[in-house]
DNA sequence: TATAATAATGAACACCGTGTTGTTCTATTC
DNA sequence: GAATAGAACAACACGGTGTTCATTATTATA
């Protein structure tokens, strides 16, 4: 979090608040928590959380406001050349590097990421998730990556499939405790997105396009 | 939900609580609802909820465990057909149908789902859903389809991609207001898991096994 | 360093939802 | 039709909320 010319007061009492926040998130969940819980935890007068957020959903927003931006900033630096070596030479070296740097600042933030993920709420963290996911694989403008006419099924579900796919691996390994490393991870998720889920479990898919339907 | 031999009373005042519930979640969020809500649009008195439940928690519960049953029994009945099929000739149709019924019985209970889904607490709903649908596709003792000495990446991983990725789906279709029939949905679900995001986005991948790390 | 500005404190307040209790009324079961 | 059991009603203490106001402490700045 960056204090720009805020008051030293001020810059105090909110770190010591969001400190207060994310522990007691950590031991009783985000429900359970009441402002006195924080003020009290934070050792501030509960009068002064009012100055600076209305309510613990405010509060929450702004953690997930920061990851958010964190995340689509690693998005955006990584995008032109994830897209012009795939153009250049058919390598998916960039958004492979692009996933290891995710999933280790995934590994520094996984106190405030789980939180998130298991607050109420989240739907709307994870559309937004999604949009970010989906832009470092496609959307582009004109130098887009992938060509909706190309597309085997609807855009909008596609997109739905492999982000929610993706935020379902990173809850799985946090909820694992991160025992496999960032490179691990990043490898594990490119393997079943390329290659696909059916062939990542052991099968031979060429030979299903056909019939998928049963028919 | 079934009404054993329950008093008349009991009966019509859980009907009233969870039609009340469930309006009130769809208007304002399951967070915004209080039991006072509840008993006043149910009319019935605020003390009458507490002896049924505990609290709106407990009657979320009730939700999700019906749902989490029903879809469960689904996937049961039509499990052994499903692999019996497949190693006698590669057939996936019953995996097909299975996908079908299970988007025909969302589409009656859609209301409910969407608030499950949105509700809080979401997390534990969804571990449970990745399980069924994990079982939809492997897990079933010596009989199993899947080896899991054959998979690519580590079975958990491979559960959470998979599950999270058909729940996105789930999702999409509700948040799109269900325009896409039952059979389509199905055959956008199969195309993608079993051919892989990759392809169904357009690229041909069948190279791309040994350089997905950029290696 | 003195001063003006601003933040934090502490106490009080009304408000609201909760969960429980005891009594009375009403519908059901057998 | 009598016994049973659920529902209604009113009252209660409790705890968190959000706001206020006067007081104290800290910071910015000139």
């Amino acid at each position: 979090m960056y204090h720009k010319n805020e008051d030293l007061r001020v810059q105090r009492t909110k770190e010591a608040i969001r400190n207060a926040f994310v522990e007691l998130i950590e031991e009783n969940g985000y429900e359970a928590i009441t402002i006195k819980d924080i003020t009290k935890r934070a050792k501030i007068n509960r009068g002064t959380f009012y100055a600076h957020y209305q309510d613990k959903f405010e509060l929450m927003e702004t953690f997930k406001e920061k990851i958010l931006s964190d995340l689509l900033t690693m998005v955006k630096v990584n995008l032109p050349n994830s897209i012009a070596e795939y153009k250049g030479n058919s390598s998916l070296k960039t958004p492979y590097v692009t996933a290891v740097t995710i999933f280790e600042y995934l590994n520094k933030n996984y106190k405030l990421f789980n939180v998130i993920l298991n607050s109420s709420g989240n739907m709307a963290f994870q559309k937004e998730l999604q949009k970010i996911i989906w832009r470092m694989l496609i959307e582009n403008g004109p130098e887009a990556l992938i060509d909706e006419d190309n597309l085997l099924v609807p855009a909008d579900y596609l997109t739905s499939y492999v982000a929610s796919a993706h935020l379902g691996i990173i809850q799985q390994w946090l909820g694992n405790g991160r025992k496999e490393s960032p490179e691990e991870m990043a490898h594990i998720l490119s393997v079943i997105t390329v290659c696909g889920p059916f062939y990542a479990a052991g099968f031979k898919n060429e030979s299903f396009e056909g019939k998928v339907d049963g028919v």
